[in-house]
DNA sequence: TTGTAAGCGTTATCAA
DNA sequence: TTGATAACGCTTACAA
């Protein structure tokens, strides 16, 4: 059943009964009424393509992912893209979801948009002087990023706190009398590793103490990779005595490393970690709990589905930038350092393990 | 630039030009030439709704996931998904994702088919009796199932020997001298669940055995699960000394609670993990390496694609059904029983483990 | 080998 | 408040 059909069949023309169906204002109630009813009991559903051709609308909005990078998809981009989909799923929109080699990745950005086949972008993992901002700039199509870079471009953004979250997690573990402290973040070129390692090290610096390049370790955020980071630096004779660490997985990995030195995570080493919310692997669940510099990636990613929708509609750039601050939720995987001993130590953490309560404080929305 | 333009610029007809750029055989090779070559100087790019208009092609594929099934999205999904999406950024389709609320789902699908918006459907996570099936088929919406149902209807589908692999893994630890075995499952409702719960039991009949009830757990596939369940059945006097589970994250979670008893895995208990094969969390880093049940869901998902794609275009569904072998690989996870002792043993499993060596068998393409 | 013209199913303009 | 009619940009009979 197509409109042609179900206006020859009310005794109306084609144009009063797109009219009604879409909400118009100048129609007869009796008119709508009537309109309505017919197109709920043939199950009428307007063409997609013919609709799109007409108003030039796509109904769509796309995000691209790479396939190459490490032949790894993580699993922190499919929180972000289950909140987008949740969001999405709630308008009449449709979310398309494209992967790309990397290096046909600006080419499929330009195909998309110029074919009309999208609407709008969301871009995630943003890198330093990332070149999709400009590109989508010049071809003029909307989209919102998921972090920042260091672009001319004013652009439309969603980011959290990565500096100040590094810098707070890092600044408690000196508190504490940490002095010296690991840093496992994500690729080097990634804006957010990039924030994160200055909130560090500002943290650090503010003491006057500087990280050993040792301790900085940029690669993708897998349990094997926290795992093999960590071996080899607690295998050192003079060993870090916290981690603070870029994502659970890489947590995981560091707790495996302690484990196999015979040290107690909350006792023999401090970690903190930055936390997703991952649903499928809980920082509260670790053993010690996990303590984190937690913002829920789902959240974010339902909400850059609302913007991109605004900055689609007309919405400027500069209304479009918001920035969350992120909880530290602190657990039973930090504590005061103790004094070196052999590694030998085998005794579990004692359940009275000094622990700061956790901040009551919540992300917009 | 649109094809009027282009057309008129080359001074043809739009009907030639579009043939040429189609690759229609009767077009002069140098019109072709002409025609192309200009395509390419000024960018032009077919506008994708006309196209879809004219054709009657959506030119997309969807694949729906329910949101509130345990507010959980999981990895395995999005593993599959992956593998999609790799699929579909080889042709020129597009791959829509769509986020629906479980009540709604059969609704989404009549939606999404009867408006023109896609032209086949992937279905994931059958369950028993999935009305799904019914519905699509009724529809005459081309769709490919990653499992299988119960159902009457001939489907295309795509599965892997879950019965099988179960039942392997089971006799193997069997064959070593386990007895009281548990196998924590998905939802009882899922039928990759049932299946790999009969070939289980299959097992366990052969030697005239029989599970207990508390040893067979049906629930979300996460290390909390994994852990809680395995913490309750540790901690009975006579507990069970080997694990059958259906994902790694259950298998984290019963290592975790097999140290926690001071239980080591690989010597005071075995475990045994359907691996799916996230590339986010090996089984062969796992602390002992853990034996699994071998089947990449991206490479499925990979093939899940090629197939809806044949599916359109008209193959039938009896020509598209495949079921996949599953590979057992042996890891030190795995051992024969040991005399029970007070579960307070802590030194960590022998280095020479007798560990059978992997199968080498891959799963076709 | 090329061109004319109709059609795909909407929405949007303008007049009635 | 309603209705002709013209887009929207492409594909595809059919004719030349």
């Amino acid at each position: 059943m197509n409109l042609k059909e179900l206006a020859a069949h009310l005794g109306l023309s084609q144009t009063t009964v797109s009219r009604a169906l879409n909400g118009y204002p100048d129609v007869a109630e009796a008119t709508r009424r009537h309109v309505l009813e017919a197109a709920r009991q043939f199950d009428y559903r307007p063409n997609a393509a013919a609709r799109r051709l007409a108003t030039g609308r796509a109904g769509t909005v796309a995000i691209l992912f790479p396939i190459d990078r490490n032949l790894l998809v993580d699993p922190h981009f499919f929180e972000l893209l289950a909140g987008l989909a949740e969001m999405i799923a709630r308008t009449e929109m449709e979310l398309s979801l494209r992967a790309t080699p990397i290096d046909e990745e600006l080419e499929t950005y330009r195909r998309f948009a110029a074919a009309g086949r999208v609407d709008g972008f969301v871009l995630s993992s943003p890198t330093r002087g990332d070149r999709r901002i400009a590109e989508l700039t010049a071809l003029g199509a909307p989209f919102i990023v998921h972090g920042r870079s260091d672009v001319a471009e004013p652009y439309a953004y969603l980011d959290i706190d990565n500096e100040g979250g590094f810098r707070k997690a890092a600044a408690l573990l000196i508190d504490l009398g940490h002095r010296d402290i690991a840093l496992f973040n994500g690729d080097a070129l990634l804006t957010f590793a990039q924030d994160r390692e200055r909130g560090f090290r500002a943290a650090l610096a503010a003491q006057g103490l500087a990280p050993e390049a040792s301790r900085i370790v940029n690669a993708p955020m897998t349990e094997e990779v926290g795992h093999r980071s960590a071996r080899a630096l607690l295998r050192e004779a003079s060993r870090p005595t916290a981690f603070v660490v870029s994502s659970v997985l890489l947590a995981l990995g560091v707790y495996r490393a302690a484990r196999e030195a015979g040290l107690v995570v909350g006792r023999d080493v401090s970690v903190i970690a930055h936390d997703d919310a991952l649903p499928f692997l809980k920082a509260e669940t670790f053993d010690p709990p996990l303590a984190t510099i937690l913002s829920p990636i789902r959240q974010a990613g339902y909400r850059l589905g609302e913007m991109l929708i605004e900055r689609i509609s007309g919405v400027k750039t500069d209304a479009l930038q918001e920035v969350w601050p992120v909880d530290i939720v602190f657990r039973a995987s930090v504590a005061p350092p103790r004094e070196q001993d052999t590694g030998r130590a085998r005794s579990r953490p004692a359940a009275d393990a000094r622990v700061r309560p956790a901040p009551e404080r919540r992300p917009p929305r």
